[in-house]
DNA sequence: TCGATGTGCAACACGATTGTTGCACACAGC
DNA sequence: GCTGTGTGCAACAATCGTGTTGCACATCGA
């Protein structure tokens, strides 16, 4: 039960604020990397390859529509990786406070 | 209620693979930078690193023992950041499904 | 057919990360 | 006082990440 897999994954992709901004985007909507690109400033290359990294590892899905690709938001991916954390922070919690019982004992 | 704040320097410190052997080892139990050193393969200073990037967005807390510097891991910060992400894929679900509701109802 | 739009791929620049080594300093215990 | 251990700081190398520009290709629509 170490890394928990694709954790680490999910978090680097959480883990910059352009990303987070094209999750916000995407949380109203989907839409195509050419779409994001007018309204975030970024070029839509950068986009493309962020949206590349958060479909990666499950964030958001790709859908072809016509002659453009639409990208929308998996919730389900995010609140999973919310429930790792949340596991592993009260196991870690459980075994400090163990810890703490069995220091003060003696 | 954009990016809330620090969720993002959260995530990129839960992206990295040592950050996560650091956490791990230290949801067994208190150590110092040297103790884990020893404990896992890369430098002191390294290690001292990765531990300053977990202090500073609240995943573990310093504590000075004598000469040394102990770390524990801080459960909570941890619950706080999922709970954010959970709350967010859970809104996300919502506006996605009442798009969904719309284009159906035409 | 032709132009506009959307995508894909490659090359490049630049700063940030990650890791190392080396050295200096503080302090506990002999 | 001296040695061992733990910490702090700085310099350095190498890689990665982020963003750019440029170009080629596909496709929708007038």
């Amino acid at each position: 039960m170490s890394p928990a897999a694709g954790i680490v994954d999910v978090c680097a992709a959480l883990g910059d604020p352009t990303r987070w901004q094209v999750l916000e985007r995407l949380g109203s909507g989907p839409a195509s990397a050419s779409r994001l690109a007018t309204e975030l400033p970024v070029t839509r290359q950068a986009i493309a390859r962020h949206l590349e990294v958060l479909a990666d590892c499950g964030l958001v899905e790709r859908e072809r529509v016509g002659r453009e690709v639409r990208y929308r938001v998996v919730g389900s991916a995010l609140t999973t990786a919310a429930r790792r954390l949340d596991a592993m922070a009260e196991a870690w919690d459980r075994r400090l406070e163990r810890l703490r019982d069995l220091a003060e004992r003696e």
